[in-house]
DNA sequence: CGGATTACACCTACGTGTAATCCGGTGCTGTAGT
């Protein structure tokens, strides 16, 4: 490739992205993103919200001939990037969903080439007629917004996600765009595995988000924690969120918030439509001082000057906590996020963690597929194994996994030939289910290694999410109070070093502090290892 | 897994303690009934 084209390609670029968007420049890391898109290779994007991830695909989607889909989690969020989408001269957009009517319109408009992006959910995907009109229309280039999803809802709570990979060969493989804010390098592996993406380019950067300033504290009885977190939300200035674990503590803490003289609404997905819209209103416009919600507030919230993120239970794993409190000082002023922390309250996140795959449904759809022999359209399985879409859907993600089963390019389900039988595929999904299940559980443990680390809380976030961070931030509660040094000048078991133990198998260390270092092993999960018994007992080799 | 609620035992006052039970998050979709 010779420099006079690539310097022409970005020239492009920067002009398309001034015209049709209004910025006057590319950002770091964007325009060469963009360049391998173009080239036909994947790429995937890791950035903070509000840094460029969406042009790293609309600049080249304006660029390369034929329409582009979008695939976006929520129908609220598909509005927004249609809505933004039109105010700038990229095109057109439009989008498929339930709650619109006209969806045949969209199709329309996107193969006669009136609008170059289409917003469409995972689930629309998993539909074999959504595929066909996406093939009639030929689109040229595949985003996935909010990637993280893959990882976070794939294996249970939306299973269409773990069908992208065979929507993306469906319909061709064009150039792939995977996008999120947040991804661990393992969360970044899962994402490309099962999207199926080839000749990735990847785009990591800003996780460090240095003006918001950290803090855990502890208590022993859920009343103290309840008054500490309401003396303290009731104090602060500016607005701010407030993260509860159930629905029903939105109402509690927001009665108790109302009554200190602050404006404030509960915000939980148990409430109607237009009241949760009411609510992203207010908040937007500053006409609320806290909002106390549950994870459902979130995704798509882009307010520069949210002053504090408090959390009233720890949330799922160090990933869900640094996208939440990554939601306060995007203005870049000064802002806080508080972690109030007792460990019974990792107890509820154990019982979500905990539910198994169903070995008896497993058995069932695999037997039942094995004595058919042929394709199944799913409604008709769904029907005779008598469970809803998403079981279904669940149970055939695994089994397609094992090699027992695979999806038809018409949507239909069938047995591999010369496959695993049904016990042997049943066996191996539950297995390969109780592995994804230890991971998830060991992310718990992270978040409890957050909130209990004597070192550095930055330090702790960054190792975490894969960069090395070798000093005290500052701007903790465990720097303000002299955080232990970091690591002693022993340089064995590195950061990032691949190491193996006799029963929890291969493995690579994510942080190090001064008597411990974490190892995230491919089958348990995180560990995190005491230096001296590591010596002590040989309990890591080094491996390469 | 832990917290909140309910049931009921106590035993004779109308309240209190303990055991059993229930419940908990995230969103899409498509259809029936207003």
């Amino acid at each position: 490739m010779s420099e006079g084209r690539s310097g022409q390609v970005e020239r492009r670029l920067r002009e398309t992205a001034r015209e049709a968007f209004g910025w006057d420049d590319l950002r770091p890391g964007q325009p060469e993103a963009m360049r391998h898109l173009m080239d036909g290779g994947d790429t995937l994007v890791v950035m903070p919200t509000g840094a460029g991830k969406s042009a790293v695909y609309q600049i080249p989607a304006l660029l390369i001939d034929g329409p582009t889909v979008v695939v976006s989690p929520l129908i609220a969020l598909q509005r927004d990037q249609v809505a933004g989408l039109r105010e700038a001269d990229a095109g057109g957009a439009v989008a498929v969903n339930s709650a619109q009517s006209d969806g045949e319109a969209s199709f329309e408009a996107i193969r006669k080439g009136t609008a170059e992006f289409l917003f469409l959910s995972p689930e629309q995907l998993a539909k074999h007629e959504t595929i066909e009109r996406l093939r009639a229309a030929r689109p040229s280039l595949i985003a996935i917004d909010e990637a993280h999803c893959v990882s976070a809802w794939g294996h249970d709570f939306r299973p269409d996600y773990l069908g992208l990979g065979r929507v993306i060969e469906a319909l061709g493989h064009p150039p792939v765009a995977a996008l999120t804010a947040t991804a661990t390098p393992s969360v970044q592996e899962e994402i490309v595995q099962a999207l199926g993406l080839r000749d990735v380019h990847r785009v990591v950067r800003g996780f460090d988000r240095p003006n918001i300033d950290l803090e855990v504290r502890r208590f022993v009885t859920a009343e103290d924690l309840r008054r500490a977190l309401v003396e303290d939300a009731a104090s602060r200035e500016g607005v701010g969120l407030v993260y509860v674990a159930t629905r029903r503590a939105t109402e509690e803490y927001a009665a108790a918030l109302r009554e200190r003289g602050r404006r404030v609404e509960p915000y939980h997905a148990g409430m109607k439509a237009a009241e949760r819209q009411r609510v992203h209103e207010l908040f937007r416009d500053g006409e609320v001082d806290v909002v106390v919600a549950t994870s459902a507030f979130g995704m798509g919230i882009d307010k520069p000057d949210v002053r504090y993120v408090l959390h009233a239970a720890p949330p799922e794993s160090p990933d869900s906590y640094y996208q939440e409190i990554g939601r306060a000082g995007r203005d870049g002023g000064p802002a806080s996020a508080v972690l109030f922390y007792r460990p019974e309250d990792l107890g509820l996140r154990r019982f979500f963690a905990g539910g198994r795959a169903d070995e008896e449904l497993l058995l069932r759809t695999a037997t039942l597929l094995g004595e058919h022999g042929g394709a199944v359209p799913a409604g008709e399985l769904r029907a005779v194994l008598d469970v809803g879409p998403t079981r279904l859907t669940r149970v055939v993600n695994l089994l397609e996994k094992v090699g027992a089963v695979e999806v038809t390019t018409e949507g239909d389900v069938r047995v591999v030939p010369g496959g695993p039988e049904p016990e042997e595929a049943t066996a191996r999904a539950v297995e390969i289910d109780d592995t994804r299940r230890r991971i998830d559980e060991s992310r718990i443990d992270m978040m409890r290694g957050y909130a209990e680390t004597a070192g550095c809380r930055r330090r702790f976030l960054l190792e975490y999410f894969g960069e090395p961070y070798e000093r005290a931030c500052g701007a903790c509660d465990t720097c303000r109070e002299g955080a232990p040094a970091g690591p002693g000048p022993s340089d064995s078991f590195a950061m990032h070093a691949k190491v193996r133990h006799s029963s929890w198998g291969d493995g690579m260390v994510m942080s190090r502090e001064s008597d411990r270092i974490t190892v995230l092993f491919d089958e348990v999960g995180y560990k995190t290892l005491f230096l001296e018994a590591v010596e002590r007992e040989g309990l890591l080799t080094e491996i390469r």
